[in-house]
DNA sequence: AAGATTTGGTTTATTTTATAAACTTGTTTA
DNA sequence: TAAACAAGTTTATAAAATAAACCAAATCTT
């Protein structure tokens, strides 16, 4: 039976913040914002499940005056990227 | 940016579905359900999206007296899935 | 042979999720 | 100083997934 694939991660905006951290230290808000063409509501929401379930971490300080969220990938939730990679292999491993 | 993702495909049971499909000439009801784990009525209902957007034909006949449905993957599904992969793999290339 | 159970589903209702619209707080610009 | 903009958050709506309830016919039980 095929591994069942962490929803938390089975979301395209979900896994598209997730891509985006697994390249970099860490990205601001604004940043993700455009890379990803996501409106700023849906991108508030996802980013807070995401922290909630500990696969990143969200830092707000400031950049001069105007407010700056910052977020970044935790151990966790690289290994949860991990997992969800080998999982969906199974799924499309037979398209190529 | 990154590929959007064919919301028919980027679920797990219609991929799932799908997946089979790829390695087979046909699959019935039955069997995908067994092999998904699915509920019948959640088998049911994804079944009848992937036939109407024309990524696979349902068949109903019979197996003896007994109902049978019998499902398989059309061209038009198999470049979907080809599709879906390639814009997947934007998505995890990073997580290896 | 009548009733109970199983098979193979479909339909409908409920829950969850994703998304967008509206709002808030503060900043910069005209 | 009023209007517009930036960076988000909160709340409402739309869409999706899932489960519960149902149905018809076959088969098993006593």
């Amino acid at each position: 039976m095929l591994k069942p694939l962490n929803p938390l991660l089975h979301s395209e905006l979900r896994l598209a913040v997730m891509s985006i951290l697994l390249g970099v230290e860490s990205a601001d808000f604004v940043y993700i914002r455009t890379e990803t063409g996501a409106t700023a509501g849906n991108l508030s929401v996802q980013l807070d499940k995401l922290q909630r379930a500990g696969y990143i971490t969200i830092e707000k300080g400031f950049n001069g005056k105007m407010p700056r969220t910052t977020c970044s990938m935790t151990d966790l939730g690289r290994e949860a990227m991990r997992e969800y990679v080998e999982a969906l292999k199974e799924y499309i491993g037979g398209a190529r």
